[in-house]
RNA sequence: GCCCGGGUGGCGAAAUUGGUAGACGCAGCGGACUUAAAAUCCGCCGAUCAUUGCGAUCGUGCCGGUUCAAGUCCGGCCCCGGGCACCA
C-alpha cells in the first residue's frame, strides 16, 4: 500500500468506476424503498461557487448514507438555465445568451463530476432546452382554458433612457443601473396564475409539514397572510352621482376614529380630482417614480395630499376627508384605507405630519392616552375594549367587530371578508432568454392560446444583442408574425417570457421522467415523486418554495401527479461567508482584495491585528466577514481547493465546520486540518494494513483498556448515526474523529489488532458519506469488500456501551462539588449517600439543614441545603 | 418599514433539547523525532484569584424573571444576517 494520500489519484480512479460501472443510474424498483434526494439545481452562472459546493455535497452525504441503509437512491442533477444574468453577459461579451449558458454548463458539469457527486446524469436537463419548456408552455395553455390564467395591468420599473423594463435588481436607489435615469412605475398588461384560488391549501398543508423548518412554515404563513376583516364602503357624491369608496380593515373596532381615509395614486377618485387640481396631479405624477419594490415602498418617506373630495362615514354620516398617500399600495385590497391614527401606528405619523384629527377610541385598562407620541397599546387589539364610540362603548375586539359588521351589512354597505396577502402569481417578463408565452393575438379572435401539436413555441437562439437589453424577439417580425390558430388569419405571438420559477417549480418532476416525448410527466413520477428530500438555500424560503407547491398542485389536478405536496423534507442551508479586505480610494470608492492576495499579522492569541497586500505589502483595511460575492471579493474559488487539497478534503471541511442550516465561515487553516484528519486516516491504514486487512471479524478477550476503546468507538458511531437522521454532520466529522483519535492509541497486542479492525471498518464506513473517495479506495485495499457503497451501515453494539461504574457530578444548591464514582446498579439511596459522603460536598452542607436530594439518573446528584 | 432567523473561548463550533458549559477541530504554547526545517507523534490550552497540591469566584450579546438546576423556558432591549413578489 502508498505511503502517501495522493487525492488525484485516488479521486479520479474512484470517479472512473463509479462512471463505467453506471453506479448511480437508477430505475423504478417496486421491491424497494425508494428514496429520492434532491438538490436546488444551479443557475448556469459560469464556475462553481462555494455555495454549491456546500449544497450539493449536503446532499451527496445524504444520498449516499440512505443507500447504505439499503434504499433505492435517485440524486439527479440539471440546470436552471434561463435568466437574466445571460443578458448581462450577452451585451458585455458580445456573445449569445444561449451559447454563453451552454458553455457555462460543460464546464461546471467537469467541476461537480470532480467533486464525487453521485448523479444520475442520464436524467440530466437543461431549462432552455424546448423539450422542457414545451410542458410549461402547455400547462399554461391548459390552466387558460381552465380559467386559472388570466391578463391585467400591472406595474412595473420602467427606465425611461433605455426604454425598457428593468428588474428591481437593476434599480439601485431609484435609478437605473445602466442608464441612471430615475425609474418610472409603468402599468402594462401582464398574465397572472391564480395562486389565490390555492391560498388556503397552501396555508393549511403547512400544519402537516412537520419535516419542514418551522422557521420556513411561519413565513410561507406570514406571506400567504390570511387575515379576517370587513370591507366596506364610505359613500359619496360625484358630479352629482353617487359613488362608494371600499375600503378592506382588520381593526374595523376603531371604526369611530376614522378621521380621514387615504388612496393610492392610481385610485380612480385621485385620478378624477386631479382633473382640475393640477397639484394634485403633480404629486401623482411624482408618485409614479421610483421602484415597485415593497421594501422601497415601506421605507420611504410618508408624503400625501388632500384630494378636496370628502366622504360619509358608514355609520355616524359624518364628512371624512379622503387623502392621497403615496405609501398606499394599489395592488392590494381596494388601494384604499380608511386612518385610524389614534390605533394604527402610521396613520398616527401621517396625522402628525399633516395636522389631522386624532380620535381616541380604544382604551387598555387605565393607561392614559395622549396624541403627544405614539405608544404601543394604542394598537393593541388583545387587550382593548371600545370607548367614544357611542353603542360600541365597552365591547372588545371580537363583539366590536361582529356588532359593526351587522351595522354595516344592515345598511348594504359593507360584510366580513376573508383576505390573504397573498397576490396572484405575474409571469409576464418583458425579456428574451426565457420561455415564450404560448399566446397569440389576434384582431379577430382575441386572445389564443397555441395548441398542443404547435408547441413548443421556440425561442430563437441565434440572436444580436444591443447595449440597452432590450428584447430581440420584441424587434424580430419575422419571429412574432404568425398566423392565429383558430381563424387561420395573420396575428401576432406574445413576445413576453415566462418569469423563471415556472421552470424551476417543476424540474424536480420532470427528473423522474425526462425523456417523456408525449407528455410533461408519465407513471414513473408518481413511482419517485414526492422528494423525500430537498436541500438548498434559506434565502428560497418564501417564493421558489410556495410556487413550487403550488405547481405540484396544478399538476395533481391536472392528473399528472397524486401526491399534494412536492417535498417532504427539506434542509434550508447557510451561506458561506469569508473574511473581506479593501481600501478607501480617492473618489470615496473601495477597492475589495480577495482573501488569497492578502497576508494577516496576529497577536499572540491569534486575533488579526492588520493585514496587508501580499504584492505590494501596503496595508488593506479589514472589513470583516460576509457572504461570499463577487463586489465584495471575498470568493474562494472551490476549483482551487479541488486541486490543492482534492474533493474529500473540501467535503469534509463544508460538512466539518459548522451546522448545514448555518453560516459557513471559510478558513485556509481550516480547510488544512480537514485534509490533516484524512491523512491520519490513510496513514494508519498504510502503517498497519498487514495487522488490519481482510474480510470477516475477529473475536478476543479484551482488558479494560482495549474495553474503553471499543466503548469509545461504538458510542461514537452511535452518536453519527443519530446525528446522520437529524442532519447534523459536523457532529458526525467529529465522531469520526474521536474514533481514529482511540485507534491510534491502541497497541499491538492481538486483542488490540481485533479492535483496531473493528474500529477501521467502522470509521470508513461513518466517513463514506462524506469522503467517498479516500474510503472507497482504502475498504478495496484493506480487502473488506468491493463496493463500501453498497456496504450496510454498521450497527452499534449496545453490550459494549455498558460501563461498570458511572460518574456523577455532585452539586450543593446547584454548583459542582465533587465527582463521584458509582456502580452501575446502583439504588437511588446508595448514590445519594455517596454524595453526601464527598469531603468537598460536606465542607458546603457543613451547618446547613438538608432540603431535598433530586438524583438524576447517570447524570448527578443535587443537594439542596441551607 | 414588515416577516423570519442568529449572537457561547483568540477562531469554527459541541452540549441527544431544563441536568458537569466549551466535545471535536483551527490557531497558539511546550515536548519527542531531526544536523536543521517541514511533516509526524505526544501533552497543555475560557477569565481572574490561589497554589506544592486540593480548590474558589466569575463566565453562553445586555437587563430582569421562573426553577433544586437556565446556553436551553418567559418578559423587555441591543447588534448581525435572510426575505419582501422582475436576482436566482
Amino acid at each position: 500500500m502508498q505511503e502517501t494520500y495522493n487525492p488525484a489519484e485516488i479521486e479520479s480512479e474512484a470517479q472512473q468506476h463509479w462512471q463505467e460501472n453506471n453506479s448511480f443510474k437508477v430505475s423504478e424498483d417496486p421491491d424497494r424503498e425508494k428514496y429520492y434526494c434532491l438538490s436546488m439545481f444551479p443557475y448556469p452562472s459560469g464556475k462553481l461557487h462555494m455555495g454549491h459546493v456546500r449544497n450539493y455535497t449536503i446532499g451527496d452525504v445524504v444520498t449516499r448514507y440512505q443507500r447504505m441503509l439499503g434504499k433505492n437512491v435517485l440524486q439527479p442533477m440539471g440546470w436552471d438555465a434561463f435568466g437574466l444574468p445571460a443578458e448581462g453577459a450577452a451585451i458585455k461579451n458580445n456573445m449569445a445568451p444561449a451559447k454563453w449558458t451552454y458553455s457555462n454548463i460543460e464546464y461546471m458539469e467537469g467541476q461537480l463530476r470532480q467533486l464525487g457527486f453521485g448523479y444520475d446524469w442520464d436524467r440530466e436537463l437543461a431549462t432552455c432546452k424546448p423539450d422542457y419548456y414545451k410542458w410549461e408552455q402547455w400547462l399554461f395553455t391548459e390552466l387558460y382554458k381552465k380559467g386559472l390564467v388570466y391578463r391585467k395591468n400591472s406595474v412595473v420599473n420602467w427606465d425611461p433612457v433605455d426604454q425598457t423594463v428593468l428588474a428591481n435588481e437593476q434599480v439601485i436607489d431609484g435609478r437605473g443601473w445602466r442608464s441612471g435615469a430615475l425609474v418610472e412605475r409603468r402599468e402594462i398588461p401582464q398574465w397572472f396564475i391564480k395562486i389565490t384560488d390555492y391560498a388556503d391549501e397552501l396555508l393549511e398543508e403547512l400544519d402537516n409539514m412537520g419535516d419542514w423548518p418551522e422557521q420556513v412554515r411561519t413565513m410561507q404563513r406570514n406571506w400567504i397572510g390570511k387575515s379576517y376583516g370587513v370591507r366596506f364602503a364610505f359613500p359619496y357624491e360625484l358630479d352629482g352621482k353617487a359613488e362608494q369608496l371600499w375600503v378592506y380593515t382588520t381593526r374595523v373596532d376603531t371604526i369611530m376614529g376614522i378621521t380621514f381615509c387615504a388612496v393610492s395614486a392610481e385610485h380612480p377618485l385621485a385620478l378624477h380630482a386631479a382633473q382640475d387640481n393640477a397639484e394634485l396631479a403633480a404629486f401623482l405624477e411624482e408618485c409614479q417614480s421610483g421602484s415597485v419594490a415593497e421594501a422601497d415602498l415601506a421605507t420611504m418617506e410618508k408624503k400625501g395630499m388632500p384630494t378636496g373630495i370628502s366622504v360619509t362615514h358608514p355609520l355616524t354620516g359624518e364628512q371624512v376627508p379622503v387623502w392621497v398617500g403615496n405609501y398606499v399600495l394599489s395592488g392590494y385590497g381596494e388601494g384604499a384605507v380608511m386612518a385610524v391614527p389614534a390605533h394604527d401606528e402610521r396613520d398616527f405619523h401621517f396625522a402628525k405630519a399633516y395636522g389631522l384629527e386624532i380620535k381616541h377610541v380604544i382604551q387598555v385598562g387605565d393607561k392614559s392616552f395622549s396624541t403627544d407620541a405614539w405608544e404601543e397599546w394604542y394598537a393593541d387589539k388583545e387587550n382593548g375594549v371600545c370607548v367614544n364610540s357611542d353603542k360600541y362603548n365597552g365591547l372588545n375586539y371580537a363583539d366590536a367587530v361582529d356588532a359593526i359588521a351587522a351595522d354595516l351589512s344592515a345598511k348594504g354597505l359593507g360584510e366580513k371578508q376573508v383576505q390573504y396577502r397573498l397576490r396572484d402569481w405575474g409571469v409576464s417578463r418583458q425579456r428574451y432568454w426565457g420561455a415564450p408565452i404560448p399566446m397569440v393575438h389576434c384582431d379577430k379572435c382575441g386572445i389564443v392560446p397555441v395548441p398542443k401539436e404547435d408547441l413548443p413555441v421556440v425561442l430563437p437562439e441565434d440572436v444580436e444583442f444591443d447595449a440597452t437589453g432590450g428584447s430581440p424577439i420584441k424587434k424580430m417580425p419575422e419571429w412574432s408574425n404568425t398566423s392565429c390558430p383558430a381563424c387561420g388569419g395573420p396575428a401576432e405571438r406574445e413576445t413576453d417570457t415566462f418569469d423563471t420559477f415556472m421552470e424551476s417549480s417543476w424540474y424536480y418532476a420532470r427528473y423522474t421522467c425526462p425523456d417523456a416525448g408525449d407528455d410533461m410527466l408519465d407513471e414513473r413520477a408518481n413511482y419517485w415523486l414526492p422528494v423525500d428530500h430537498y436541500i438548498g438555500g434559506i434565502e428560497h424560503a418564501i417564493l421558489h418554495l410556495l410556487y413550487a407547491r403550488f405547481y405540484h398542485k396544478l399538476m395533481r389536478d391536472a392528473g399528472l401527479v397524486s401526491s399534494d405536496e412536492p417535498f417532504t423534507k427539506l434542509l434550508t442551508q447557510g451561506m458561506v461567508i469569508a473574511e473581506t479586505y479593501y481600501r478607501d480610494e480617492a473618489d470615496g470608492s473601495k477597492t475589495w482584495f480577495n482573501p488569497a492576495d492578502v497576508d494577516t499579522e496576529q497577536d499572540t492569541k491569534g486575533r488579526v491585528l492588520s493585514a496587508k497586500l501580499k504584492s505590494d505589502g501596503q496595508p488593506v483595511v479589514v472589513g470583516g466577514t460576509e457572504k461570499m460575492s463577487k463586489s465584495k471579493n471575498n470568493g474562494v474559488d472551490p476549483q482551487d481547493m479541488v486541486d490543492l487539497f482534492g474533493a474529500d478534503t473540501v467535503r469534509l471541511y463544508t460538512m466539518f465546520t459548522a451546522p448545514p442550516d448555518q453560516s459557513l465561515e471559510w478558513s485556509d487553516e481550516g480547510v488544512e486540518g480537514a485534509n490533516r484528519f484524512i491523512r491520519r486516516v490513510w496513514s494508519l491504514a498504510a502503517n498497519r494494513s498487514g495487522e488490519i486487512s481482510g474480510a470477516g471479524s475477529d473475536t478476543c478477550n479484551l482488558d479494560d483498556t482495549q474495553k474503553e476503546a471499543r466503548r469509545e468507538i461504538h458510542a461514537a458511531l452511535k452518536q453519527a448515526r443519530f446525528d446522520y437522521e437529524r442532519q447534523q454532520f459536523n457532529t458526525v466529522v467529529s465522531a469520526c474523529m474521536k474514533v481514529v483519535n482511540a485507534l491510534y492509541k491502541l497497541g499491538d497486542s492481538a486483542a488490540d489488532k481485533v479492535v483496531l479492525k473493528e474500529g477501521f471498518s467502522i470509521v470508513l464506513r461513518l466517513l463514506a458519506p462524506i469522503a467517498p473517495h479516500v474510503t472507497h479506495k482504502l475498504w478495496r485495499e484493506l480487502g473488506y469488500g468491493d463496493e463500501i457503497l453498497d456496504t450496510s451501515w454498521p450497527e452499534a453494539d449496545e453490550s459494549a456501551l455498558v460501563q461498570e461504574s458511572i460518574q456523577y457530578v455532585a452539586q450543593v444548591n446547584g454548583k459542582v462539588r465533587a465527582k463521584i464514582n458509582v456502580p452501575a446498579d446502583a439504588a437511588r439511596e446508595a448514590i445519594e449517600q455517596a454524595a453526601l459522603a464527598d469531603a468537598n460536598v460536606q465542607k458546603f452542607i457543613d451547618g446547613k439543614t438538608v432540603r431535598k436530594v433530586i438524583v438524576v439518573p447517570n447524570k448527578l446528584v443535587n443537594i439542596v441545603a441551607n
